[in-house]
DNA sequence: GAGTTAACGAAACTGGAGGACCGTTATGGA
DNA sequence: TCCATAACGGTCCTCCAGTTTCGTTAACTC
C-alpha cells in the first residue's frame, strides 16, 4: 500500500530472490535509461529487460520516480577511487578527468543526462540526486582540506564548492550547450577552480558579502 | 502529414486565427511547463489551456518535443536587455545578476528546468535549446570583446566561452546541487569568470594544449 | 523439513492519451 | 463581395500504460 522505500531496508524478506530482483531491475532501469532516456520509458519495458513480473515492479516502486530515487540511494553506495598529487590542480585535475570519462561514455553520460533530467520532475528524485552528488563530493573534499593545510588555498575555504566548481562547466556542456567534452575542456576547468580557490573566491563566511546579502 | 516545422514560416495561411492559435499555445505551453515540469505533461491539457481544440495541437506539433522546439525558437527571438559598465567584472556581473533573476524567478526558473529536461530526451529539442542559449550569449559575447580591445583580456580570447562560464556554476545549482542561487554565488561566477578570462584561461587555440590532446 | 506468509508472476480489466474522420469557420485571393 | 480551401474543432475509436485479482514460488521460523 505504502511502496516508497519498501525495496529499502524496510522490506521484510530482503534475501535471496528480493535482492536478486531489486539488482537486475535497478540494471535494467539504468539500461533503459541509457538507451532511451527519460522521456520515453515505462516500467513494463523495464521488468521485461530485467526478465521480471512487470506487476512485481509496479508493486514494489509504484512509480518511475521512486525507482530513479532507489537506483540513486544504490549508485551513491558505490564509492569511486580519489588521488593524492600532492598539489590542489593535480587533484583537481584528476578529479576533472575522472568526470569527464563518465560523462563523454555514451552509456554513462546518458544515464546521467537522463537522471538530471528525472529530478527536474520530481521532488523525490532531485534530494536522491543531491544527496548522491553530495557523496560523491564528500570523496573528494579532502584534497581541498590538504590544500588548505598545504597553505596553498586560505583558511575557510568552501572545499565542497571547489569541487563543485570543478564539475560545472563539465556539465553545461553535458546538458545545455553539447559542446564535446574535450580534454582541454576538463584541464581548464580544473585549473580555473583552483586558480579561483587560491584567489579565496571559495571562501565562505566572507564578511563584505554577506552583509551586502543582507541589505539586498 | 509532415507536421515538423509547420508551425513555422512553413504555414500558407499564417496571419489571423493560425497567428493567434500559435501564440496562445505556446504561452500555455509555457504555463503548463512551469506548473508542473516536463514529465507530466500533455497536449490536451495544454489545448484546455490555450482554449483551443486537442485536435488542432496534434495536427500542427504533433509531438511534445515539437511543440517545445517551436517555442525555444519562439522564445529565442525575443531579446533581453544588455549592458555596458565599462569594465568586464562589471558586464559579466550584469549578465550573472540577470541569469540569477530569471532562474530564481519560480516560473521562469521551472520553465528552464523542464526545457533542459526536454532537450536532454530529444536531439532536435537538444539543438533548439542550443540554438536558444546561442542566440542569448551572442548577445553578450560583445562585452567580452571589448574588455580584450581595452586590453583587460589576451587577444584570442573565445568570447562566448567566458560568458557561458558565468552561467555554468548558476545551472549546476539550478539542475543537480539544488543549493539556492543567492547573490554572492552570482557574483562569486561573474568574478570567477572573469580572473580566469583575465589569466588568459579562455585563450582558444592554444598551441601545447591542442597537441596534447591531439596525442591522447 | 514442514508450515507460514512475504514476495513474485500470469491474465484479465480499465481509463485516458493520442489519432482518424468529417463538418465548420474564416483567411487570402479574385 | 464571393469563392476556394487552409486551418480549426467536436466526436468517436484505438491501443497501451498502469492496476487489480488470484494462484504460485520460495524466504524465514521453529
Amino acid at each position: 500500500m505504502d511502496p516508497e522505500g519498501s525495496a529499502g531496508p524496510g522490506t521484510v524478506r530482503p534475501g535471496g530472490r528480493t535482492a536478486r530482483v531489486r539488482a537486475a531491475v535497478l540494471r535494467a532501469a539504468e539500461d533503459a535509461l541509457a538507451e532511451q532516456g527519460f522521456a520515453s520509458l515505462d516500467l513494463a519495458d523495464i521488468a521485461r529487460r530485467a526478465d521480471v513480473g512487470r506487476t512485481t515492479v509496479y508493486r514494489r516502486w509504484g512509480t518511475l520516480h521512486n525507482l530513479l530515487s532507489d537506483l540513486l540511494r544504490d549508485m551513491a553506495e558505490q564509492s569511486l577511487p580519489r588521488t593524492n598529487t600532492g598539489s590542489l590542480v593535480g587533484d583537481l585535475t584528476a578529479n576533472a578527468k575522472l568526470v569527464r570519462r563518465t560523462l563523454t561514455d555514451p552509456r554513462q553520460g546518458a544515464l546521467f543526462k537522463a537522471l538530471i533530467a528525472a529530478a527536474t520532475c520530481d521532488t523525490r528524485t532531485a534530494e536522491a540526486l543531491q544527496r548522491f552528488y553530495d557523496a560523491r563530493i564528500k570523496e573528494w573534499a579532502p584534497c581541498v582540506q590538504r590544500a588548505i593545510d598545504r597553505g596553498e588555498v586560505p583558511e575557510g575555504t568552501d572545499t565542497h564548492e571547489v569541487i563543485r566548481a570543478v564539475s560545472a562547466p563539465l556539465y553545461y556542456r553535458l546538458l545545455i550547450s553539447g559542446d564535446p567534452l574535450d580534454r582541454t575542456t576538463a584541464e581548464r576547468a580544473a585549473e580555473a577552480a583552483a586558480a579561483a580557490a587560491s584567489a579565496g573566491a571559495f571562501v565562505r563566511a566572507n564578511r563584505r558579502r554577506e552583509q551586502r546579502d543582507d541589505r539586498g
